[in-house]
DNA sequence: CAGTATCCTCAAAGATACTG
DNA sequence: CAGTATCTTTGAGGATACTG
């Protein structure tokens, strides 16, 4: 937000304004919808994200996990495994995943949309 | 969204990516919380959006008024006076705002914000 | 597999000036 | 007042190649 910017939120003054920085920026309302099913890897994320660049998930993830929305667990094991998944602070940002699908599926009028 | 563009999002298949189109661009969510107290002004809006263009405010608001989720009334007065509505449709944006106040609220840790 | 490192594009949106 | 017309910037995010 150019202040679209991944910069903390906590000098917002503004409520809505705070979250509209967590939720606008691209893909993330769909990676937090995604992780509310449990902990998913990178991988998984990278597919269920169709077209999102290896660098853009990686960006918002580590973004996600500096705010304190999203742990990351790594499994010292061959070959790697990474799990990311919501922490209960992240999960208060389902509701607003709940009423934006709600939302999206009037809008859209029910064309087969997910 | 460059698809984080504003064109319209009818040609999305999920209604969580298709609402973060419309919630997501810059303005929009602080915009209609604007509007959720009644009908607002060009520049009662300008104002209460500290820092956006005139351009940009014309340009959310044609955008908000193509998918029909606001409505734009000009009185033929001198000086002119033209009124922005939330239609039936976009206050069903409202649930959503509000989920995203609480959320933001809880996540600023209410140090004053609004 | 789970990322980094680079480079690059493109469009959102800011600044400014002007008009019916 | 309620915008439009231009011009410009900037940075989010895509593409691609590479690595521990």
């Amino acid at each position: 937000m150019s202040t679209r910017t991944m910069n903390p939120v906590h000098d917002a003054t503004c409520s809505v304004a705070a979250c509209a920085e967590i939720i606008g920026a691209k893909w993330t309302a769909l990676l937090v919808h995604d992780l509310s099913e449990g902990a998913r890897r990178f991988s998984e994320l990278e597919h269920s994200c169709r077209g999102i660049s290896p660098r853009t998930l990686s960006e918002r993830l580590r973004w996600l996990e500096s705010e304190g929305l999203v742990v990351r667990t790594s499994y010292p094991e061959a070959p790697p495994r990474v799990e990311y998944e919501l922490t209960v602070k992240g999960e208060g940002l389902l509701p607003i995943i709940g009423e934006m699908r709600r939302f999206g599926h009037e809008f859209l009028g029910c064309c087969g949309s997910i």
